[in-house]
RNA sequence: GUGGCCAUGGUGUAAUGGUUAACACAUCGGGUUGUGGUCCCGGUAAUGAGGGUUCAAUUCCCUCUGGCCACCCCA
């Protein structure tokens, strides 16, 4: 025993003991930034789920589901120490064991990782994943933004065919067109670390002569993150982006070689693009081909969030401990999309709870027949609407109608002891007693359902 | 992480420094004993949390929490 002390008791806390008791617990909150998805949405989720698996499965990409937590070093060293992502959004914690794990911020690094683990170095290559699965990062949350968020990704490891960065940009794109969100390709490439290395010191160079325009948050941009300087938004670098060293020019041959060919399959593929030399992106892993992909959308709310990114990654393997192991990939979020989709199309979300049968009882014996009637038309491929618990018949059908039923099915005792069953016509208003075993026969007969 | 705006039943809204916080929709039940679409009646249900000012706070002030927006950044 450490203290046999006892804090003293404040009396406001003694006092508002028993009215505490009585009051209710105050409300559960969910943690910031977590929510609910409840149903409107999952018919939107549906929709781009199966778009997504589809297609990467057409394209011969293989399902892989990493866990949601990896050693934090995984992500320290793969996504970079200096990013955003790691420098303020992680969820890292250390576990009772004491190992130092995070919430997976992001996919790739982990499908890296597996990539080394599993020996697929041994398969033919490239080796092609694709994932679906849910994200944390400890950002700000504002909409489009949550602290989970679910990504749907491809990645392509062990070859640097300037195709296969076409084909990342366009089942990124393809996939969000599919689902009926028209989005277009920002695309540009940051090169080999070498000449991103020439090009930023150029960078420094011409906006330290331009020092005294740039904002208090620009000026530390220069030091930290110099590339950012480029997607800045405050208003004055506008003019002064005009003249800045633009990356494009300081690519080797080769690297520039492989961008020429990426614009050359997107063309043939029909892929809508538009190069934008300022986009970079906030990952280190990223070189060569860097894309986002944004909804088109005469409303500029709609479109100033990134609907999904991605390109190539030639360094990480090797930064994780592989060997040096060109890839690239994408990855696209999923609530972002569905945000867009319920803009475009807000009747896709509703669900219908109409039911051509109704099944409704009286009395216990009836309840027990219903149950057993519901199963059999359920099984016989006519799920009915029934509302078990009710004991009115009068709700049951005020029920029935509601649900939009065509036909209402009404076992009681007198049936039950009958072997029989009322078929209503709920339009007509006329009804039939029928052999309860004929039932889903009598049913299919009247919904014209080929047995 | 920084700044701005906001916070009333399940939903959408109303009102007020002072008695039972109003309305609509939704929900549950009833309108004689086994039958729906209209109608009528009734029930459940809210001032985000904690402090302060005040005789009195849902209303004014502060803190926290959460949401939205902008920045940061990104999906």
């Amino acid at each position: 025993m450490p203290s046999n002390k006892k804090p003293p008791v404040k009396k406001s806390e003694a006092n508002s003991a028993s009215a505490a008791a009585k009051r209710k617990p105050s409300p559960i909150n969910l943690v910031r930034g977590m929510r609910d998805i409840l149903n409107p949405d999952w018919a939107y989720r549906d929709k781009i789920y199966a778009a997504a698996k589809a297609l990467a499965t057409d394209y011969e990409y293989d399902r892989i589901e990493t866990p949601v937590m990896e050693e934090t070093g995984l992500f320290l060293r793969g996504i970079g120490k200096m990013t955003d992502i790691v420098e303020k959004e992680m969820y890292s914690f250390e576990t009772a064991g004491g190992d130092k794990v995070t919430l997976r911020p992001e996919g790739t690094a982990a499908v890296a990782r597996a990539y080394i683990q599993h020996g697929m170095v041994n398969r033919p290559q490239p080796v092609k994943l694709w994932y679906w699965g849910d994200m944390y990062r400890h950002d700000r949350p504002q909409s489009g933004r949550y602290r989970q968020f679910t990504q749907f990704g491809c990645e392509c490891v062990g070859d640097a065919a300037a195709v296969l960065d076409a084909q990342q940009a366009f089942l990124a794109w393809k996939t969000i067109e599919m689902v009926g969100v028209e989005a277009v390709v920002h695309i540009n490439s940051i090169g080999t670390p070498e000449c991103r290395v020439n090009y930023k010191n150029a960078l420094v160079a011409y906006f330290r002569s331009k020092k005294h325009k740039l904002s208090e948050e620009d000026k530390k941009r220069l030091v930290k993150n110099p590339m950012r300087l480029l997607d800045s938004k405050d208003p004055g670098m506008d003019e002064l982006k005009l003249e800045a060293p633009q990356i494009v020019d300081w690519l080797d041959e080769a690297s520039k070689a492989h961008f020429m060919q990426v614009l050359e399959y997107l063309d043939e593929m029909g892929v809508p693009y538009q190069l934008d030399p300022y986009l970079v992106r906030g990952l280190d892993y990223y070189t060569k081909t860097v894309f986002e992909i944004y909804a088109v959308s005469e409303d500029p709310e709609a479109s100033k969030l990134a609907l999904g990114g991605g390109g190539r990654y030639d360094g990480l393997i090797e930064t994780i401990g592989g060997n040096p192991t060109p890839a690239c990939g994408f990855s696209i979020g999923v609530d972002r999309v569905v945000n867009r989709l319920k803009e475009i199309d807000p009747e896709a979300g509703a669900i219908s709870d109409q039911r051509d049968v109704y099944v409704a009882q009286l009395g216990d014996q009836g309840r027990k027949k219903a149950f057993a009637i519901f199963e059999a038309l359920r099984s016989g491929g006519i799920p009915p609407g029934a509302s078990f618990s009710k004991d009115a018949i009068k709700t049951q059908m005020e029920l029935a109608n509601k649900r939009g039923a065509k036909w209402a099915i009404i076992v009681g005792q007198k049936e039950v002891l009958d072997g029989t069953a009322i078929i209503r016509d709920m339009d007509a208003g006329t009804q039939e007693t029928v052999d309860s075993k004929k039932i889903v026969h009598e049913i299919k007969k009247k919904l014209k359902i080929a047995e």
